[in-house]
DNA sequence: GTCTATAGTGCGATAGAC
DNA sequence: GTCTATCGCACTATAGAC
């Protein structure tokens, strides 16, 4: 699948993630009227994750998002009950969409190594779709309060978890050698983050996500494929 | 190498590196006599290290450190003019060192192969025994000056470099097979980082630095060796 | 629904006593 | 060399006008 193939059928703007904020937390949002409400909601993240890329959550005061949305101190308190929560909403439905994402685009690929280059596929087009989200939720997790880095690792821990039941079962088919799947599934995780994490980098040198998602294929396959026992008829490392 | 060989080896301990500081800074430190000033810088840094890697540099306030280290506010100012020249002092000892033990541990090793081997468990070993400053590092770039983080990417691109020169080397000579070597690079600094990013994980799991290390450099050459023109008398995968 | 004004808190930094 | 006391400022959050 292409990035643009991706992009258009996840259908992630910012204002289809905003309708689902607004309708999922009409108790704390005084504002009624969704029109307005989402309008300013998509304001408020935009401008929320670009100040948080630019200097941490942490440091942006609700002056400067104020400023930035061009709301006053007054209107954003009543999108939500403080930066506390606006944390808490931006985790959320950063775990909440890689989940969905994952499982719709994971579930109809079964084969393991088809599966596992759509594994890696899908997560670094959505981590490219969403950029700020998942820089932000790397980046300010250790910010958070005890629980809510406990459900960030447990977040963590469920993609690596994928990987790792993808290369049991790549191993068991024999198209995998014997190694620690469990480590190989946490530096290939690693790779991914690296995406997110240092695109400044990858930008600088020209190289797209495509490019990267190719390469990090054919890297991981070289590691792990089992050029010991034979391949029945498989189409090794085409793609 | 073992972990313990390279540890006795370096000598860094928080006494060494703070009398290096206290010498380097004697212009703007307004302490005289070395006894008490290195005591009281490494008391100083212990603290800052130990609260940034809680709650963040930018979080740490005065008081917290004031606090932590028993010390006054009045006393803090008279080891330093401010929070911004602690930070440059955290970020430059960091830089310096890693500059240093990796050229020493490098300048006698040639061979393309046994070189990346050295390279990857001396990062990842400086790396453990410098956790503090190496997550420090990483973590607060991202607050620095525009000139302190252009001094943080390029140490983080020559390192990377570092590994680059080296892979092309061995491609020249036949030990790696004809890859991007630059993305490659890339993606082995991304699998040392993991390791001092998340430590919490590995020391969950049990995993210790040599055992990441063995494994690091394993699944890299499995990735890039060239299984397709021979290989002359090499002890292809032994260490 | 959005604004302005302000209360109350905690910050970085310094002056001057000891 | 270290302390206590304090200044001026920026912050989060709220109250009440419009």
């Amino acid at each position: 699948m292409t990035f643009r193939e991706f992009r258009k059928l996840v259908e992630l703007s910012t204002e289809d993630i905003c309708t689902d904020i607004f309708r999922g937390n009409a108790a704390s949002i005084k504002i009624k009227k969704e029109r307005v409400g989402v309008r300013n909601l998509v304001n408020i993240f935009n401008a929320t994750l670009k100040l948080s890329l630019e200097k941490g959550f942490q440091a942006m005061s609700m002056r400067d998002l104020s400023r930035e949305t061009g709301l006053s101190m007054g209107a954003l308190y009543s999108y939500f009950s403080g930066k506390e929560e606006l944390l808490e909403i931006i985790q959320n439905q950063g775990l909440l969409i890689t989940y969905r994402v994952m499982q719709s685009q994971l579930e109809n690929v079964k084969e393991p190594r088809e599966r596992l280059r759509a594994a890696v596929r899908s997560h670094l087009y959505l981590s490219e779709v969403m950029h700020p989200w998942f820089y932000f939720a790397y980046m300010e997790t250790r910010n958070f309060s005890r629980e809510k880095q406990k459900k960030a690792i447990q977040g963590e821990l469920h993609t690596e978890k994928l990987f790792e039941d993808i290369l049991e079962q790549g191993r068991g088919e024999g198209s995998y050698r014997a190694t620690n799947s469990q480590l190989t599934a946490a530096l290939i995780k690693a790779m991914l983050q690296d995406w997110y994490l240092k695109r400044w980098k990858y930008s600088r040198r020209g190289v797209g996500v495509e490019q990267y998602a190719d390469f990090v294929i054919e890297f991981v396959e070289a590691g792990i494929k089992n050029d010991v026992s034979g391949n029945m008829g498989g189409d090794h490392g085409s793609n």
